[in-house]
DNA sequence: CCATGTGAAGTGATTCACAGCC
DNA sequence: GGCTGTGAATCACTTCACATGG
């Protein structure tokens, strides 16, 4: 079904991430059937735009009509690949680790972290949202036959890189990198980084008076 | 000095984010003097798009040697408007609002979290981090004077739309909106939205097999 | 001599405009 | 009649290539 194999732009992936949280949003209020019009003005984007993300994946909509909210926010979490249970781990059992431990709205998306792990003896042994912190150096065999496909660092920078080498050695083919530390894994591993900082700089830039 | 008024593209503003990591960490490294070389290796991106979004705010490098690195963190650090103080309220103290109060880094970050507000009142009088909740209502008169630029939104979709009027009704001029809602405000206020989602699903994208 | 800063060339995404279809 | 899906035209960003200057 998906993914006519016309490389698809990174953008647009982060485009239908938006248009979902909005079909969401439309979904709870009853909305049925939207048009690629008023979903751009909730977007704050551009109709031809949204049409020609859509296409990559498929033919969505009804000519004359537009599009049923309901499939399309199917469709499009097809298209994403988030209409499936992933198992992730989680390595780093700090403040950030354990707000996204505790946080069950991920869980709800499909994203089941299902092992907590740390090199911190301190932290190893002590339980979150009923998980364990497991010692790191038990990564691969805790996660064997588990079917995990997604690491999550939220360590200190300085152990990002080791980490990130224990999950590539465990298998694990995507890592979401909290640490604010750029890793180095194989071509065959994606690694997604998360600056939790950024949008306040976005922020900061925007205020700021830059008229010097 | 900084800024020739020549238009920045938001991509620009959001490389510089991923510079300036690559930039503290080679300093903590020690590293002193680097060139647009190495930088955009460590970075993965391009020599030139370093040398390009870098000149858009100023000449920071010297020719035949490279950048200082402490120098270039000062003038990224500048050209962001991140080398002050900025004080924020953060309304919506469930768990992500308490984990970011909580998330010191900010703070040394010059983001300073001086408010924290929920309209219920079973979290009303509860105390985070040396900050006590308070109730919404009460947000203009308490952060009036005390120069707040920045609004933080974590509460759930459904009360999104009546914060963001509250905050601009109190005269704030950015908005952090952690909620999966999009919110309309006036022309002169900047919304930057934070999808705690999007990463998982570019990694759930990247996994997926497509190959149908 | 080496790396920056920068116009020019190239590439890729966005928007337009309309044919196709319900 | 109205809205999708899509080639064509436009616009914006990226990369190249080199003149500039320490």
């Amino acid at each position: 079904m998906s993914a006519k194999h016309e490389h698809i732009p990174k953008i647009t992936i982060a485009r239908l991430s938006i248009y979902l949280q909005v079909l969401e949003q439309m979904q709870r209020e009853g909305v049925e059937v939207v048009s690629s019009g008023p979903l751009a003005k909730a977007c704050r984007a551009n109709a031809s735009q949204i049409r020609k993300d859509l296409t990559y994946f498929g033919e969505f909509g009804v000519r004359g009509v537009g599009y049923n909210v309901c499939e399309l926010i199917r469709a499009v979490s097809r298209s994403l690949g988030i209409d499936r249970e992933w198992n992730c781990v989680l390595i780093g059992a700090g403040n950030l680790g354990k707000a996204l431990i505790g946080h069950r709205e991920f869980e709800r998306r499909g994203f089941r972290i299902i092992g907590a792990f740390d090199c911190d003896p301190f932290k190893i042994g002590e339980e979150f949202a009923g998980l364990e912190v497991v010692c790191t150096r038990h990564l691969k065999e805790r996660i064997q036959d588990k079917n995990v496909r997604i690491g999550v660092i939220t360590t200190p920078p300085e152990h990002a890189q080791r980490v990130a080498d224990y999950l590539v050695g465990a298998g694990i083919k995507g890592i979401l990198n909290y640490a604010p530390m750029r890793i180095v894994v194989p071509a065959d591993v994606t690694v997604e980084y998360v600056d939790i900082f950024h949008h306040l700089y976005s922020l900061a830039f925007a205020l700021a008076p830059h008229k010097s």
